[in-house]
DNA sequence: AGAACTGTATTACTCAAGTAGTACGGTTTG
DNA sequence: CAAACCGTACTACTTGAGTAATACAGTTCT
């Protein structure tokens, strides 16, 4: 069964989105593996205090990418492969990364220095958590 | 007089904050230069074929960040120096790279493996724009 | 079969963002 | 001073995203 215990909603970020990130990222991180059961739209939403069909919107989305399967009237499953993993993975960075990138090449900046700068705002961000 | 013949509105983007955007990069690129003249709310809108309140909002904005001043009756000019400059570009490429670095992160992603995915997508997407 | 679950489709409510309409008051220039 | 500009404030309309209410249909298990 998928473990929901760690999910907290927080403001700023569509709770449905939240669901699917939580999702998304167990799967690539390997908490969330192959077969495993997921809680019903109705006792999920009711964890959660929100409606079902909030729940629903995310798992919409899961089965769209093929992360999960749902059959009409039966509980839903995680459906994940090595492939499905990779290219998940390699999905959410893309995305990220090509925001990132124009928004970057948009003020004027080259490469080398985007690189520089990244490389000192990971660090920084890092210290940033431990507090 | 700021030149907005290069200007084309695209959509996905709200209009002001396009109009805001241009006009930060091109002081930034310095094709803005402190105090050049801003065309009127109602020229631009009538220009853009917008209303002159969606011109406003960019402005108004603009003038909380002290990049222009305007004088109610008068017209606007850039107020800029080197100081504004920097500081607007180090606040450009901070609120980019911090957005990026934090969806990085909670992909699980390391700093080298990031670092390498952007030199490569940095080069990627220069070959798009040429097509 | 029937109770208690399950997923799903349709519709509607709420709220904020974006944009527009209108009116008011200040500045400039003849 | 008066016409023609200018910036600005206030209000209202529109749209889409997010979420919820409700009803319907399929599965499971005793």
């Amino acid at each position: 069964m998928v473990d929901f215990s760690s999910f907290k909603t927080e403001a700023g970020m569509p709770i449905y989105l939240q669901i699917l990130y939580f999702i998304e990222r167990g799967a690539v991180a390997g908490t969330i593996a192959d077969g495993d059961e997921l809680p019903s739209r109705r006792v999920l939403s009711a964890l959660l205090g929100i409606n079902p069909n909030t729940v629903q919107k995310a798992f919409r989305l899961l089965e769209e990418e093929g992360l999960i399967e749902s059959r009409s009237g039966a509980k839903s499953f995680m459906t994940l492969d090595a492939d499905k993993i990779s290219e998940l993975r390699v999905s959410l960075l893309t995305a990220d990364i090509r925001g990132l990138t124009g928004a970057l090449k948009r003020t004027g900046i080259d490469k080398a220095e985007a690189l520089r700068l990244i490389d000192r705002f990971w660090d920084e961000e890092a210290r940033d958590e431990e507090v």
